[in-house]
DNA sequence: CGATAGTTGCTTTTT
DNA sequence: GCAACTATCG
């Protein structure tokens, strides 16, 4: 290596005419990158942002200049940060670094060998974040083996606290408290820095104490949530007493690149200012924050999770002297393609403004097809790609974009009958099975007593007799000496409190556990974790079911337990499993994708099917009523990520009619569809469903305002004029084109709808055996 | 305590 | 339409 910085710190080119010609001295890892791109690799003093639109080489940028500070800086890996958005994204970052480190060494005459990069601080915020916190746990008052646990326990632990202080968890669901509470985390809102007001009517205004509560709680349990892992260190960082940690990382990090920094909340921004040392200066006023950070403000999509586009809005002003590179080249769609997409999101208020371009060919049109209905989307998504599959494309080359994860469904199942062979990226992690957190939890328990959520979580898993009933009184018992669930069966063991057969069993179960922990320093991890697995007859609970998931589940039980042998401690493999483990990689075998837009990100298809555009299903109805038109554009972006996915072919449909929650609803086209120019579109609907072509032909007068929520009568009873009761009202609800109810009679559903003219005109009704 | 029958709410999107 | 939850009874 060699120091070379201030022959590349300068941008080398003047116009662009020059570039081509001007490759002779440069490295030849720079050679084919177009000269914007270029000066985003060596642009390394002072703060970037790279505002890289889509299919403009972003990924291939970051890597360069990684690779680029690596040779010219002389820094070492541990002192670059490296902030990805998702662990595959870390994972083929960190790849591509080594290949192209490894071919520079093989240029200079080294051995070719992708270098180590061991101790790299590349990773997602999460990941990152943990790894800072096991540090300094203690400085908030947790061990440094404490314990992630994720949304399920972390509901659970709500619910209980909520039922603690006798609010209702059926009129406040546990689940939205915690999201709230999640919410609050995002944008650093500490319980101090609450007031009962902010939680307004939530959980009877008590949510900020639930809140202060649930903390205090985890710090008894040695816990973390997903939101502490940065809250924590955010915390700790900006106390003035632990200046000198704060100091310590700023000097670590003499570079930090950031990838979809349009997606990152505050917590996540106000880490990264920490960090980067936004706004300081050395004595000759050069700036200290060499932080580069990469985003599409176009493709900001996770607004609902926090995610404030005003952070890459605002980067000038946060970071000083911040320079700005526009990637405005497009290598990835064709002319239609690009065209189209550019067009949609120009609907936008809110945005930086880029000017896409391309000199790819124009391609084919936009394919637009309206249909009757769900099903019938879905056949003729299966015929095209049939069509594709006799043109000679793979699969591979092929996926289906929804808006909303059960939109898969349809499209399974006529894949399955056409037999084109598929695969849902999404769904649940392995990691979130059932039997994977249950084995997890037989392990968190051996390495932490403390760890009360996961003994509950297994206490009768396999069921051997410890119901409800008994884990109250443990809980009650624990509480009330301010000790651990496991400490208090321990306690009442030794009691009379319980009964015999509850006692024995429980006396088995942690004379088992104190086995094994005993064994957690000599046994060999692997042999260990299946040890406890056939001892607590987890194993045999799953081999004893006839259900058809049980093999696979014994399955994900073995892979879990060979992915134990790749860690030195089971902590670090808990971690691991928390944090970083990905549902297995992608096979080489080939076939169609089929996944949620959000899931699309940062990936690309030759030809790419985008179904259900239909309005309230996207743009989703829920967003625009929580979010007005900040929901609307977030929508829009999600339909501009979608189109530019497709590098040859992309494919828009709705369907007239859908099935939701097992009604059918009739809808109406997306506005994105009306949207999409007709330059850059070609347009079909099956006959008779809005008139010929486009989906403006369909009177949506009055409809697009008309509420779709569900409500629930209370008066169960449906009775005559005379007071006879003749039948049980199921539910009323309210859609677009009207109301119902579904009445039961005589072990009959009678099905009755209504429309909104005023008089109560019946529409339909039916009777199905109920 | 556990099985079962009855009831409710869910469908955004994810680290 | 269905999974997940709750209430009830043996």
């Amino acid at each position: 290596m060699h120091n070379a910085e201030s022959q590349y710190s300068e941008p080398a080119v003047e116009d662009q005419s020059d570039m081509n010609t001007d490759m002779s001295d440069a490295p030849s890892y720079l050679s084919g990158l177009n000269p914007p791109q270029r000066d985003a690799v060596e642009t390394v003093d002072g703060p970037l942002l790279v505002l890289a639109g889509a299919g403009t080489g972003k990924t291939r940028v970051l890597t360069t200049r990684l690779a680029h500070i690596l040779v010219t800086a002389q820094a070492w890996p541990s002192q670059i940060l490296t902030v990805t958005f998702t662990n595959k994204a870390a994972q083929e970052m960190k790849d591509r670094v080594r290949r192209l480190l490894g071919e520079m060494s093989q240029e200079n005459g080294g051995d070719g060998q992708p270098p180590s990069v061991d101790g790299w601080w590349l990773g997602t915020f999460h990941a990152l974040g943990a790894r800072m916190l096991r540090k300094h746990a203690d400085l908030v008052g947790l061990n440094s083996n404490f314990t992630i646990i994720d949304t399920d326990d972390q509901v659970r632990l709500i619910k209980q606290l909520m039922e603690d202080a006798q609010i209702d968890t059926r009129k406040w669901a546990p689940k939205a408290m915690a999201g709230k509470i999640s919410e609050w985390k995002d944008k650093v809102r500490l319980p101090s820095d609450l007031t009962p007001r902010d939680a307004g009517e939530m959980a009877n205004g008590q949510l900020v104490t639930i809140y202060r509560q649930y903390q205090e709680r985890l710090k008894i349990l040695n816990a973390c949530d997903f939101g502490d892992l940065l809250l924590h260190v955010i915390t700790i960082l900006r106390d003035p007493k632990n200046a000198h940690i704060l100091a310590e990382y700023q000097n670590r990090f003499k570079y930090i690149l950031v990838d979809e920094y349009q997606d990152t909340n505050t917590a996540q921004y106000m880490w990264l200012r920490l960090l980067a040392r936004a706004g300081d200066r050395d004595a000759d006023g050069n700036s200290l924050s060499n932080i580069c950070c990469v985003g599409d403000d176009d493709q900001s999509i996770y607004g609902w999770r926090g995610a404030e586009v005003g952070n890459i809005l605002r980067f000038e002003k946060d970071f000083p002297g911040a320079k700005i590179i526009r990637l405005e080249q497009n290598y990835r769609s064709t002319g239609h393609i690009l065209a189209a997409a550019s067009s949609v999101i120009a609907n936008n208020q809110d945005r930086m403004g880029k000017t896409l371009w391309s000199d790819h060919a124009d391609g084919e049109k936009i394919l637009v097809r309206g249909l009757w209905d769900g099903e019938a989307e879905a056949r003729w998504v299966g015929e095209e790609i049939e069509q594709l599959q006799h043109k000679g494309w793979d699969l591979n080359r092929i996926a289906v974009l929804v808006r909303a994860g059960f939109q898969t469904r349809e499209f399974e199942e006529r894949f399955i009958q056409l037999g084109v062979p598929y695969r849902v990226i999404g769904g649940p992690r392995f990691y979130e099975r059932m039997e994977i957190r249950d084995a997890l939890a037989y392990l968190r328990v051996v390495a932490q007593p403390a760890d009360d959520l996961a003994l509950e979580r297994i206490i009768n898993t396999p069921k051997r007799g410890i119901g409800n009933s008994t884990v109250k009184t443990l809980y009650t018992f624990a509480r009330s000496k301010g000790i651990s669930l496991y400490d208090s069966i321990l306690t009442l063991c030794d009691s009379d409190e319980l009964r015999p057969k509850v006692r024995s069993t429980l006396t088995a179960l942690t004379n088992d556990f104190e086995r094994w922990r005993s064994l957690l320093d000599t046994a060999e991890q692997t042999e260990l974790a299946s040890m406890i697995l056939e001892d607590s007859g987890y194993i045999q609970m799953w081999q004893a079911d006839k259900s058809p998931e049980a093999p696979g589940r014994l399955e994900n039980l073995r892979e879990l337990i060979t992915g134990l042998s790749a860690f030195e401690t089971l902590p670090e493999f808990l971690e691991h499993v928390s944090l970083v483990l990905e549902t297995q990689d992608t096979q080489q075998t080939d076939l169609v994708t089929i996944m949620t837009l959000h899931g699309a990100k940062g990936l690309e298809f030759d030809a790419v099917f985008l179904p259900g555009w239909e309005e309230g299903l996207f743009p989703s109805q829920r967003t625009m009523d929580e979010n007005g038109l900040k929901g609307l554009e977030e929508e829009r972006r999600l339909a501009y990520v979608g189109i530019t996915r497709a590098r040859q072919r992309s494919y828009v449909s709705f369907a007239a009619n859908r099935r939701m929650y097992g009604k059918w609803i009739n809808a109406v086209p997306s506005r994105f569809v009306d949207e999409l120019p007709e330059d850059h579109i070609s347009a079909t609907t099956d006959p008779g469903l809005y008139g010929p072509g486009r989906s403006s032909h369909w009177d949506s007068s009055g409809l697009a305002a008309a509420a779709r929520t569900q409500e629930r009568s209370r008066e169960r009873k449906v009775m005559s004029s005379d007071g006879e009761v003749f039948g049980v009202k199921d539910r009323v609800f309210h859609d677009k084109f009207g109301y119902g109810t579904i009445i039961h009679i005589d072990g009959h559903k009678l099905d009755i709808n209504f429309d909104h003219t005023g008089k109560k005109r019946v529409m339909d009704s039916f009777v199905t055996k109920a």
